[in-house]
DNA sequence: CCTTCCGTTAGGCTC
DNA sequence: GAGCCTAGCGGAAGG
């Protein structure tokens, strides 16, 4: 395909605000927050309605390059290269894309507005706990849910267990850190400062890494595996009970 | 086009190991480490010769559903639709794709042997400090680089200064944060432990979070203002010197 | 606007 | 293989 040729459709694109994908061998410059560079290789162009633009080489999950939505795109010749350039401010960038051959380009005006439902963020296993407290463990009673501490930050749950004893959970939805246990451990003594009671403190979570788990004894902090995938299904249960009632 | 010729022709891409890409009315499930489902629209669909997978939406940078190089990918047709399946061992998880309308498949045997050269990562940063200590101050000079310090960690740059105090210099490529700071006092307490002086610690970044400012008063520590741009000259310049002694 | 925190983080490195 | 850390992280939510 002829550059110019190419060029002008990419150009019709743009004006158009169509998806662009651009096939070719091009090499490709970015500078802004860091730099890098790559020889010219054959590559896949991805231009979207919004600006955003990604670069994608023959393997890898990965863009090589991109530039997120809102991004200035511009397209000229010079020489026989065609040049496309997105850019930014703040952070200022640029993305440059210097196309040696173009073998193909397609414009799609495309329509999609359904909405992404996800499962099991870690929103949704504190929701799992408040639907089912047992998960964490027979006789658990939630009272609040981020709970603020001083200056602390929130606590994901606050509640009492079988025996009266206040509770502080923090859930994480991956492997608890040292980091996550300390974080906890401030919790706690917010609330002790605050109600004059130690609470316990239990961190919910899928594992915990290894370096962390010498803290657990240390702070007295206890761990109570919880998979998302657990609580997945405890919400499944809970939505169907609730289709069952209505 | 029709369900029946695009499966024969995607199927035909998987055996060849071609760059696939499909563009059509979808919808999509996946569900592993988490869950999700997104009801038909119109989307772009790549299929990468390593069986890397990733469904775009017209908008945004980000795929919207993905499957990381290494999936297994099967096509198959069910009723009127037709169906893209990628499946991951560790973690197990599946993607799958629901076409209910193909408007194009395109293949392309994609040569691409280019190594992307990206400079002025946090690596160089440390290099241009090598090869120009004084873009830390006029004097410095280090001793050693990725120092160990008990169970803390490792120091990225360990010198002296122009009167002989041992400095310890934590760098960082975007701004530091409170955790840097006290991450870099850690290392500094390390130090005084093992040689019985308690060095200079001086963070070196492109600036600070407004939060850590008071920490860096409170601990006693230094800020010297370092981007990656100027190191990146500063590797130039170095690499140009290097080119013309050679 | 800046800061903090989550992510199907991915990807790379070490043990 | 598992654990741990970095990223042009991106993105969202909160101040």
């Amino acid at each position: 395909m002829l550059l110019a040729e190419a060029s002008e459709k990419i150009r019709a694109g743009l004006r158009e605000r169509a998806l662009i994908i651009v096939v070719g061998l091009m090499g490709v410059a970015y500078e802004g927050r860091a730099a890098s560079t790559l020889g010219p290789g054959e590559r896949l162009l991805i231009i979207k309605q919004d600006g955003s633009i990604l670069v994608h080489r023959p393997l890898g999950y990965e863009p090589v390059n991109w530039q997120p939505p809102g991004s200035k795109i511009d397209v000229y010749l010079v020489d026989d290269y065609m040049v496309v350039e997105a850019r930014r401010i703040s952070p200022q960038e640029i993305l440059r894309i210097i196309f040696h051959e173009i073998y193909e380009v397609y414009l799609f005006k495309l329509s999609d507005s359904a909405e992404l439902a996800m499962y099991a963020t870690e929103e949704d296993m504190k929701r799992a706990i408040l639907a089912d407290p047992s998960i964490i463990e027979e006789g658990f009673r939630p009272i609040e849910d981020e709970r603020k501490v001083g200056e602390s930050g929130f606590i994901d749950i606050f509640g009492v267990d079988g025996e009266g004893n206040l509770v502080v959970v923090e859930i994480k939805r991956r492997n608890a850190t040292a980091a996550d246990v300390k974080q906890l451990i401030n919790y706690v003594d917010g609330i002790e400062r605050e109600l004059g009671k130690r609470p316990r403190a239990i961190i919910a979570a899928p594992g915990i890494q290894k370096s962390a788990v010498k803290d657990l004894k240390v702070y007295g902090v206890e761990f109570k595996c919880l998979t998302p995938k657990k609580c997945r299904e405890v919400l499944r249960k809970k939505g169907g009970l609730e289709r069952f009632i209505d």
